[in-house]
DNA sequence: GACAAAAACGACCGGTCGTTCTTATTCTTC
DNA sequence: GAAGAATAAGAACGACCGGTCGTTTTTGTC
């Protein structure tokens, strides 16, 4: 029972790998199988169908989206140091963790926006998620002190997600070599309205 | 020589419609021909190949994208008219010319951000000379006294597409009633930085 | 080392993909 | 209305799609 659990494991990471490239759908069982040696049948063993492997997926990008951004900022105090965390956090997601792919739950509510089912279900339920947590954010940092009281925390989030999708869009479409530089001054221009 | 423009330009405009919804590749010749109520090969015979085919696509959204917001707005008067009459056009262009289907160029940049090809380039360009027009419209409300001189034009520009963006993606993944007023709140506070 | 269970294989299913032919129909023009 | 070109249809192609099948290999356990 060991063995099977590894193999399944690397076939969700390289599914993944490939997802942030190709999309969701992009992603087929035979290039996925033979990149990584497998013969399309043993790979597809391990799911019940397609569709159940792009939840898996999915699962695995918002475990990763949690390891990698939320968790480390949730671990700076409270106000400003958490919500900076969050935003460096969520740019460097974007740009890409080793370098290459990008951010797959972008693309996929692309992919997604016009195409009900549970991917979709599940992809909008982690982006209302992710909303939510930059707005507690917010909210935190106005009960320190940092911010202004009378500011709209989920405005506020929306627009951070904004400056993400639009730093996303200058470095991996564009390859503007300003994009970091862009994105950090919508960022501090934000702050500086919400402090004011 | 007239039936035949006629048929072809038919077959671009549903298959402008139809990529809204399910990307470029999305787009198969045989849903396309049977849609038309075409034979597959009748349909192909008008182009060299499917690249051939999304290329006009992709240039008639450019087309129809300078006609719905980039003509109009260069007709009202130089400085916060034009930039303004710009960012209502990009919403209303984004919220759907008729309702359905989303930002063709919002879904290719993702689609086509890690695929090189003439497709790619093309967008590219597009969203270049968009980006251009957008910093050209905030350098004349400078230089009409409308916005401080102190400003970065092109910062500007990219916020402004970020907004967009954050507006479709409110509006078309998360169903937000309030998208509308986001986005409008997100363009007022620029405008307020840009004047100050 | 035997043996059952787990895992991977290879062949194959019906369908669809983009593309290429040849053949038939429909226009346009004289 | 006939001639010739433009346009569309039809059939077929090789490749690939997601998925199923029975069989073989590998694995973990006693």
């Amino acid at each position: 029972m060991r063995k099977g659990e590894q193999t399944r494991k690397g076939i969700v990471d390289k599914a993944y790998l490939l997802a942030g490239q190709l999309g969701l759908e992009g992603v087929t069982l035979g290039t996925l199988a033979s990149s990584l040696s497998l013969s399309k049948s043993g790979l597809f063993a391990h799911f019940k169908s397609k569709e159940a492997l792009q939840l898996e997926v999915l699962e695995e990008a918002i475990g990763r989206f949690t390891r990698h951004v939320v968790t480390p900022a949730l671990g700076k105090p409270r106000g400003l140091p958490r919500l900076n965390a969050m935003f460096d956090g969520y740019l460097s997601w974007i740009r890409g963790v080793s370098g290459r792919g990008s951010c797959l739950f972008l693309s996929l509510a692309h992919e997604y926006d016009d195409r009900p089912g549970p991917v979709r279900d599940r992809l909008v339920e982690s982006q209302r998620a992710w909303l939510d947590t930059l707005a507690k954010a917010v909210r935190l940092a106005v009960s320190e002190g940092h911010l202004r009281g009378t500011i709209d925390a989920d405005q506020a989030a929306i627009e951070l997600v904004g400056i993400g999708m639009a730093y996303q869009h200058a470095t991996r479409l564009l390859k503007d070599p300003k994009a970091d530089k862009r994105a950090r001054a919508a960022y501090d221009a934000l702050l500086q309205r919400l402090r004011k």
